[in-house]
DNA sequence: CTACGTCATGGTAGCGCTACCATCTGCTTC
DNA sequence: GAAGCAGATGGTAGCGCTACCATGACGTAG
């Protein structure tokens, strides 16, 4: 005589509460729940009244334990205060707010350990995809990206080699593109500026160093970086800096748009004419580049899409349909405006 | 003969694998997991190298079922690009990086429904504890918290009428301060320039009106505000229309930097001198108004202190040591800058 | 010397759900 | 008319863990 161990649940309605209330079987409930199409349509309206008038939620724990599987999307990005992310974070949220799945965010703070440790907390609890910002994981990270046995859908940039799904674009070229537009414009001596330098960065700072040493204007000394993270108050920094170093410059192409703007800020402090005499061109592509003045040269990065996109491949995997291409370039604009309007 | 399901679990290790390797009951060993001091040196030491070997992870979703509680701290925020929540989030993640709770972020998207909505999600998973955005839930959304069993910090503002716990500021005494200040400073026809007017810029704006009529200079055509999402692009428009209608204006409290920002930048552009002209005050001080030329008088708020205390709040309660005093105001302070010295 | 705490450990019975397999009905096929 | 099959429903047995209670060893008090 074993008395039940009075709901250690605390008394909310359980499947077999329902069941019994609707005069079926505990797992016609859990069909009709999740796989409506495969209970009768009487038994259906039955179930759906007694889960109504006992304010029935299946209890996510439980399913994840029985089905092993949970339903939660692991999001690892490397910043919660850097915009760009906060901006694929949102186009992740809004694709996965008409579904039931929860989100999970990690925040690896640009480190590879960080990042590991992430993924080695999100593994166990079996989610439903994972999604990971950048694609120079450590080997120990990507041996938990392969094995996690579930989508994964690396996001920022695009490369040869994904574990299994990418979304992005190449910051390399936006680095280049950027540069040729100025060099194109007629300037000469441009610098490079860039803080925090990430992956990413390093590759745009490849795509500058491409075009300069294309049109034979290369120089080290027109690069100023520091591992410091990104800021405006830096950007006006790293500008003095830069224009100590090369009092000859003429343009900078800025890592980012915060970097830029830190510049933009400088040059008016400082009475520098923009874009006669310096030119600034900025990469991202923040809203308010087009409002500053004079309004600033970026490179668009389709940040909010690559949330939505990502999310689109890793439900169409769970579902099964795995997409054709598994790799997603979605490409960047270069914003021509007024600053480096010679 | 039933045969055993396979391991549908895929094969990692249980803590019955790690009982039989370290010849424990599993009971043992998962005590010398959770309360390692109520179990012997010698047990202890035995059962950590069979968790080694094995590399044995508990099971996340197993422990909430058994349990009835899940190592998750649900957090809601009204947007995700904001970065006055982003700088809150991060103090969340920093506090817990070291802790084994992760995280479920929900974004509200500023809808009292879709608040109660992901509380209902959020719900049923048992987390350790919910942090929320705000103190003017629904009524549905506050009975969701009050019976949620688990510690509740709302977050950014304080208020009198705390679900559980509160740490933030008051709103209405950082619009005053910066009314007050811009009067102190000779400003007369100061208008009001508000996007989004979610319940927390109300407050600001009832915290200027306050001033405005304490100096006897309040007048309604002052106030411009729109329910449009904030952004430095809709800053520029709303100051255009503020000038247009009140040509006398002479200074503007902007309910958030951004829009500041904007006013900042169409006054250059319109060649309208600042503070001379025009003087202009934001909120929340972010890191680039320091930087802005001219510098940009702001409200600082502790953003990134309310997100660290509400979890050492959170994770008071959850050891039994809930705080003397429930609300805590984290106060903010007034940044006296260019922008404003006339 | 016995009664009685205290501490370390273990066994059992679930937590609430779903995978798997069995069963049953009704219908088609030859 | 028997066999075969698809579709709807249910029963059973876990998923991997922890709450609860039992047990045994030991020390201490009376």
């Amino acid at each position: 005589m074993t008395k039940p161990r009075s709901r250690r649940g605390g008394g909310r309605p359980t499947i077999a509460d329902v069941a019994r209330k609707a005069g079926v079987g505990a797992i016609t409930v859990s069909r009709a729940l999740r796989a409506p199409e495969r209970v009768s349509e009487d038994l259906r309206r039955q179930i759906q009244a007694a889960v109504d008038e006992l304010g029935y939620l299946p209890d996510p724990n439980a399913r994840a334990l029985a089905s092993a599987r949970a339903e939660v999307f692991g999001v690892l990005v490397p910043s919660l205060t850097n915009s760009v992310f906060a901006e694929v974070l949102r186009g992740i949220y809004d694709s996965l707010s008409d579904s039931s799945f929860r989100i999970q965010l990690g925040n690896t703070h640009y480190s590879g350990l960080e990042e590991e440790r992430l993924l080695q907390v999100f593994g166990p609890q079996r989610p439903a995809a994972l999604i990971v910002a950048g694609i120079d994981q450590t080997p120990i990270s990507r041996r938990l990206l392969e094995t996690a046995g579930c989508p994964v859908v690396q996001v920022m940039e695009t490369g040869p080699d994904p574990v299994d799904m990418m979304v992005g674009f190449s910051h390399f070229d936006g680095g280049r593109a950027a540069t040729e537009h100025m060099i194109e414009m007629g300037y000469r001596r441009i610098g490079f500026i860039g803080a925090r330098m990430d992956p990413r960065s390093q590759r745009r700072l490849a795509g500058y160093r491409a075009a300069m040493e294309a049109a034979g204007l290369f120089d080290a000394r027109l690069i100023t970086t520091t591992p410091v993270p990104s800021s405006v108050t830096l950007g006006r920094e790293l500008f003095r800096d830069a224009l100590a170093k090369v009092p000859t410059l003429d343009g900078v192409f800025c890592n980012n748009d915060d970097i830029a703007l830190g510049v933009l800020f400088e040059c008016h402090r400082a009475s520098i004419a923009v874009p006669k005499t310096i030119g600034i061109t900025g990469f991202n592509d923040l809203d308010m580049m087009e409002v500053a003045f004079p309004s600033v040269t970026s490179i668009r990065t389709p940040r909010y899409e690559i949330g939505r996109r990502s999310v689109a491949m890793a439900l169409a995997a769970i579902a099964g349909k795995r997409p054709q291409e598994p790799v997603v370039d979605l490409g960047f604009e270069l914003k021509r405006r007024e600053s480096t309007a010679r």
